[in-house]
DNA sequence: CATGAATGAGACTTCATTCAT
DNA sequence: TATGAATGAAGTCTCATTCAT
């Protein structure tokens, strides 16, 4: 709970909820329905744990989100609106579009900064993957609007690294695929090993190989 | 071809023997239960629903499975099981531990190999997706029995391969991590455009440029 | 169940089982029914499980008993009958109306014959304790053609001796719920303390003492 | 009769302060449960009946008492333990132990109240004597903390009056279980005689020979 | 605004009983 | 005659939602 706090305190200071007026039972609820979401499941999470935790009637609830699933929607809705900013955002945009000269530097930040997201709202990410399959709303949301846009951008920066000319001559499309399935894959293991440092996982290393991996795969010579 | 064959019939031989002994009541029960568990996800499915998309009386599920979670594990408990079967089975066995001479014929005999598999189970394959994070005794059954073994036999093709030379001198583990997090990527987007050919997915370009990407990262000279 | 087999075997020869023919399911259908009933009470028990210990399919008791009712009326009402066999056949009838020359002889043999009476039959007993009150059949069976028939016969007994002058001039009604209520109190203990003969409870002690109490009671000098 | 008058307020007290916290409807709700317990037996009733005659939802029923045996228990615990007030509370303690001269005196004021306390409780009463052999805790309630409290009074009381010199000299358990008896004997008679007073049942020269029973069994002269 | 008792629809499950084999 | 799969009514219990306080 307290971890969830915390990341949700964080949230609260960037994002919408300091321009609106948000109680205090409503944010105890909301933390409390993230954290009962991403343990048991929306389908099976129940209003009234959910406000057992946050130390609220159970009535409560009702009173801020109409129904369950709104309660739902108003958590799970803005992650995916958050998901695009670092792409769109100055600071990642600036980054990528300009400041780096080779693309390994570029595969090193976008590691650092997703790992860094995921572990920021590991929860809600947990709830958004469970519950994409059963909203078409969600999942409508999430391509359109995002992953659209990601994917524009990426597909920039690919074509920029193309024109450089080490890089292989495949569609960018291709490339982005290739790259965020390892990029992914390398930090489903890491998260699976729980970020430990030892003889199994030594994860500066795992890193390392990876992004060589990528880079070879796409045609820079080694 | 022929292993694929092979891995077919055990597999047929197998599930034909478990449902030898199922009623005509019980097989549609099972089915609409996969339907509905795919469809809704565990907890949002009801009984009562997949009773009536059965076409039997909803007392009809309770006396071949006790309970609902009985009659999800069921399903799921098989299906894992048999995740590993090709990587056990003699003919997989052989074939990847002597027949091939090249690694890109093993990533390309893996593709098919799991392409199938998941055309062929995608609706279990997606409960089990969703039921994983919620039932400890899956995941440990999932980790040791079958993870394990087959990221053993994996190994043993990897360790041999490197010993011919042409491959980068990587942890096994971190290849197999690798190999798999592309091939996965590969299928995912392929799964996702629906498996169509057309000027946005031309698959077999993708599926040999992926093996490509594949190959070149792990060092082979293009 | 070897107990209660036992017992009922007993009960085979001696009853209408004997004339009637019994299929050996059958009798097993009796007795593990007597068996759970007693252990949960009829309307806690159920006919799938008394099939189980029976050994029989579920279908097999409703060829035999059109209703579970049925089922336990078929156990209780011969019990009901049976409990008056011992004031009305030859047995008990001689010894009482005749025999014995003083009234602390029959108080004896009452409760020697009691006593066996409910060993033998306990658990069919507890049923018939338990279901009493709610089958208003059971209660005017139990009322009228067996109670009246008692009562009928102690009359008698009670009036021989009070004749002979040493008992007081009590209603015989008043005489007999006397001595029934000291005489069960006595065997009720002696149930509880499961009839083990040690500090606590010596039996036989407590039998003549029990005796002596209504035989005092009655007005016989002691 | 004053001490009768004490008791009954402090039983009084104590039930009103458990009803404080009820609302209406709980209050119906434990009245119906009652009522229908008592008509049909624990198992054989349902909680929607008991809804219905409470004139509320079934599941309001769960908001107050999660299961139905928490339901039952609610009911019968309590009693158990009112069954022991009178023996524990200092009014009919002092009573016994100092006040009446003559053991008849000590008869005739438990016969007046438990009678009382049989006729204000019969419904729960008929529950408790229902359901204790199928629930061991109640059982061991009863036993350890109710019986042997009792036991332990009527011990002490029985030991003074021998010491006084007219009762017989029997172990004092005995001569309890002997009273006891022939107490509940009258009791039970009485109650199913409905109370009437007529030719069949003559109430005051009933009890009075009761006692009279008692007092020469126990060795005083009549 | 907040509460929490109340609701009633619907969830899972049990079970006496039927019937084709 | 015996079986046991199938039934469907009914049972216990849960839960999102409402509403008087």
């Amino acid at each position: 709970m307290t971890e969830t706090m915390e990341q949700w305190m964080e949230e609260l200071l960037k994002s919408e909820a300091a321009s609106e007026k948000m109680t205090e039972k409503q944010t105890k609820i909301l933390a409390s329905a993230i954290e009962v979401f991403a343990e048991k499941g929306y389908a099976a999470s129940s209003t009234s744990e959910i406000a057992q935790r946050a130390g609220v009637a159970e009535g409560t609830i009702f009173r801020h989100y109409k129904t369950k699933k709104e309660l739902l929607l108003s958590i799970v809705a803005p992650a995916i609106t958050k998901l695009i900013a670092p792409f769109v955002l100055r600071g990642f945009g600036k980054v990528l579009d300009s400041n780096y000269e080779s693309f390994d530097q570029v595969l090193r930040a976008m590691i650092e900064n997703r790992i860094e997201f995921i572990a920021k709202h590991r929860s809600i990410l947990k709830i958004l993957l469970q519950e994409i399959p059963f909203h078409t709303e969600l999942q409508v949301h999430l391509q359109k609007d995002i992953l659209a846009k990601v994917l524009e951008r990426l597909e920039k920066i690919v074509i920029k690294f193309q024109a450089q000319g080490q890089m292989v001559d495949l569609p960018s499309m291709t490339i982005i695929r290739l790259c965020i399935s390892t990029i992914m894959g390398y930090i489903a293991v890491r998260t699976i090993y729980g970020e430990r440092e030892d003889a199994v996982w030594d994860d500066a290393r795992e890193r390392e190989e990876t992004i060589t991996f990528i880079m070879r795969g796409l045609g820079y010579s080694s």
